[in-house]
DNA sequence: GCCGGTTCCTACCGTTTGGTAGGAGACGCT
DNA sequence: AGCGTCTCCTACCAAACGGTAGGAACCGGC
């Protein structure tokens, strides 16, 4: 996956690696929602609109897959739930705060390019 | 899109924004391939093994449609072809040497926990 | 003129991804 | 106990993405 064994893509194939990460449309949302701490499925849920039950559970275990989020049972036991709580592992918080934070300040900063208002010349 | 109408998503909706640019697979790849300066066509579709014909033309397509991309018709005329010759647009070279290169660093830095435990150098 | 290389486009097909619907099991509350 | 809530799973379906195959147009070299 380094420089050498990447020779099926380009040389910065450390790129692809982290893009897959991220290539599921819902992961860098969730990644960015638990950014605000340990959070509840259903809170997950209702901060995230759009996302469908069953895509965050499949969001949510390829993250933990990737070593980006944690499950924590039990954790704070807040009333009326099981209390499964996800957070962010040390490696999911380096990379959203890193490289995600990074996209996302980019895209605020460019985001009159982006909508296509007027793309100088 | 920006932090009023992206109630569908997270408040960081910049992310998406963002991600969107690349969540094509080789749209990334595409884009580091061009950091290397004016490419023609047959020298990116080398350059990067594993890619098909339709695919870069799309990818291309799509990088051109979001203004990341542009194509210089006939611009060094190299011997043997049209010379039709692509290269980043400023935005589009702002995003592969920021937030793209970004990435690829982290995940350069990472790299031993992504692939999961292998022994860094 | 013919041939070959290059740029693109158009089918068609398989896989993946996200969405919807429905249900099972666990637990707290009344 | 009965009920609602929460987690999570399994179909099934539609759309999107990537890959293959084939072909059109364009241009230079012979």
């Amino acid at each position: 996956m380094i420089d050498g064994t990447c020779q099926t893509f380009v040389s910065d194939c450390h790129v692809r690696a982290a893009v897959e990460l991220i290539n599921h449309t819902w992961d860098p949302v969730v990644l960015s929602a638990l950014r605000a701490g340990p959070t509840r499925r259903n809170d997950l849920l209702g901060r995230i609109g759009g996302i469908s039950d069953k895509v965050l559970t499949q969001t949510l275990h390829r993250l933990r897959t990737r070593g980006l989020v944690a499950r924590l049972d039990r954790d704070g036991r807040v009333p009326g739930g099981r209390g499964a709580v996800y957070r962010l592992s040390p490696l999911g918080q380096s990379f959203a705060e890193g490289p995600l934070a990074q996209l996302a300040q980019w895209a605020a900063a460019n985001q009159a390019a982006l909508t296509g208002s007027s793309t100088p010349s």
